[in-house]
DNA sequence: CGCCACCCCTGTACAGGGGTGGCGGTGCTGTACT
């Protein structure tokens, strides 16, 4: 930011500079990963929200040789934790590293903690689950580790609620370990689920690192459809055309292997991949896509982390996705040669009921009623219990339970304490317990909602779609963008085109902070001319017309304008 | 939330109408059984 480096921070980044070349064989280091390490190393809770293949993981592979500690990684998925082991170097100077999981036997499991003790191994890989076990933890805090690392932390919004409920369990595993720094990194995250991962690691003051989320090489298209099977005939056309690899994006399993059937019709190498396949058979599709044996892969949301492609020339989707973050996720495996890529929403009414069931998926009253039970008897017996005492009292799968008191604690319900027993907050019953877990479960089915709502609006704009699409992740990116489908159609006879932009815009500036009289304090996400789009605390996102804004004193006022505590740099 | 396969019903057999229950997506882990 204009400051002038003192000289021992020109020291240090001689020295980074230094070991990635020596030790990792990287020629440079781009000015973003050398500021987020050099964070790292002062000691601060990081945010990096940079795009795939950027380096992101340089940002703690390279500290963790400087570090006295060892460095710990969180991973979600167990080959994403093998990609990443062996992408490291060997040899002199190496940072060693081990993952320790259920693969291991106990004779492995062993050896690897040794290796850690004895400095040989300074990363460690592990699943949100292992962190969940007092062993681990008990293990990890005697190593002291000098960093904790969540890669892929969108994970935390996104699995935290239910599916991975521990992901939401971290920020105790941090202070458990001794309470190292934390450093949380994402390809994809919107401002909202930005602040959900800094608060749910509780990350103190924590360094922001985001870097432009454009991919102007990815064309971006959205097709409405009335009846399936014109759908489908379309999506099988377009995949059938396009220049290949490509993706295809299904939303049920069923669906994948419909669609990799026909398209295996047509003479293409077409596989369906989803989670319902054995080990060895995704193993298999996955290979043969990166190698470039199979043309098409038509594949549910299970595809897709750690998949390491450049020259993916298409990704469609033949259903509505359940957010806009997991559809930029998905289309931007398109494209990262830079050369041109397409991506292309085919959707129908229909397909909302199925992403809005998923997304109103919360614990029901009787597992919280459960739990809250078994929480304050044992209180009363002056014995309290951690989630697997819980999960013993109550029958119930690790799962359930911690999904549960996930909600209590975030409701303050109940608290954690330092060895993971679960406490009743003081004052508070078993019945407002529950209570409160169900409003707070609600607020989460709203904002999940509200989600599916923007991804059927960027479907349905008539606007930019790239303006949609930053707009929704913080960006205020100007129309038209001259590479969607809305910016090929202004200037013709697309009336929607020719709405004047209204004069009221000015007043709510993209990421000002704003309050409605009826939903609350929220953020303007983006605007469209004649409407804005807002994201309230707990009403979820939502468009609101201008005119009607402009018309209505004191309905929506500015409490404060954007940019104001933005910390961004490089 | 909404689709779809399945059931029932109709003089019979069949095709069609109406009601309904089950299903739909992501992974780790530890254990049972081969």
């Amino acid at each position: 930011m204009g400051r002038k480096a003192s000289r021992a921070e020109r020291d240090r980044s001689a020295r980074l500079r230094e070991i990635a070349a020596d030790v990792f064989g990287w020629d440079s280091l781009l000015p973003e990963q050398l500021t987020a390490m050099e964070w790292v190393l002062d000691g601060e809770d990081v945010l990096v929200v940079m795009a795939t293949g950027s380096g992101k993981s340089a940002v703690y592979q390279l500290p963790a040789v400087l570090l006295p500690g060892p460095v710990v990684v969180v991973s979600p998925l167990l080959a994403l934790q093998r990609d990443q082991i062996e992408g490291l170097p060997e040899g002199e100077g190496a940072p060693g590293a081990v993952a320790v999981n259920s693969d291991l036997g106990a004779a492995r499991t062993e050896e690897a903690w040794e290796k850690v003790r004895a400095g040989q191994a300074r990363l460690v890989y592990l699943s949100p689950e292992q962190l969940a076990k007092d062993e681990v933890l008990a293990r990890l805090a005697e190593a002291g580790p000098s960093l904790f690392v969540v890669d892929e932390a969108q994970c935390v919004a996104s699995w935290g609620h239910d599916f991975r409920p521990d992901y939401r369990r971290l920020e105790a595993a941090v202070r458990r370990v001794g309470g190292p720094p934390v450093l949380a990194l994402t390809a994809t995250a919107a401002p909202p689920v930005r602040k959900e991962i800094v608060e749910r690691l509780g990350m103190r003051e924590p360094r922001l690192l985001v870097t432009g989320f454009d991919r102007p090489n990815i064309r971006l298209e959205a097709d409405r459809f009335l009846d399936e099977d014109d759908r489908r005939r379309a999506v099988v056309e377009r995949a059938a055309a396009e220049p290949k690899p490509g993706i295809v994006y299904a939303a049920t399993r069923k669906a994948c292997e419909e669609y990799a059937q026909e398209l295996s019709a047509l003479g293409l190498a077409a596989e369906a991949y989803h989670a319902g396949l054995r080990a060895g058979e995704r193993t298999r599709i996955h290979d043969a896509f990166l190698s470039g044996a199979a043309d098409v892969v038509v594949a549910t949301s299970a595809f897709g982390m750690g998949i390491d492609k450049e020259d993916v020339r298409f990704v469609l989707h033949a259903a509505l996705p359940g957010s806009l973050d997991a559809y930029y996720q998905e289309i931007g495996r398109g494209g990262r040669d830079g050369r041109p890529a397409l991506a292309v929403l085919h959707h129908r009414s229909e397909d909302t009921g199925m992403q809005t069931y998923f997304a109103g998926r919360v614990p029901g009253h009787d597992t919280l009623s459960a739990v809250a039970d078994a929480v304050h008897d044992r209180d009363h017996d002056d014995d309290p219990a951690d989630l697997a005492g819980l999960r013993a009292d109550t029958g119930l799968s690790g799962n359930r339970v911690t999904a549960a008191v996930n909600l209590m604690e975030e409701a303050d319900a109940v608290t954690t304490g330092e060895e993971g027993e679960v406490r009743p907050a003081p004052g508070v019953s078993a019945d407002e317990a529950v209570e409160e877990a169900e409003r707070a479960a609600q607020a989460h089915r709203r904002t999940d909602r509200s989600r599916v709502e923007m991804a059927r609006a960027y479907a349905e704009t008539t606007g930019c779609r790239r303006r949609l699409l930053l707009g929704y992740f913080g960006e205020d990116h100007p129309a038209p963008c001259g590479n969607c489908d809305r910016c090929d159609e202004s200037g013709t006879e697309d009336p929607a085109a020719e709405r004047p932009t209204h004069p009221a815009a000015a007043r709510y500036p993209v990421g000002s902070e704003v309050r409605h009289e009826q939903w609350g304090d929220g953020v303007v996400l983006s605007e469209d001319k004649d409407r804005i789009t807002v994201l309230f605390e707990q009403a979820g996102y939502r468009t609101l017309a201008l005119e009607a804004v402009a018309g209505h004193d004191g309905l929506l006022t500015v409490v404060r304008g954007p940019g104001a505590d933005r910390q961004d740099r490089g």
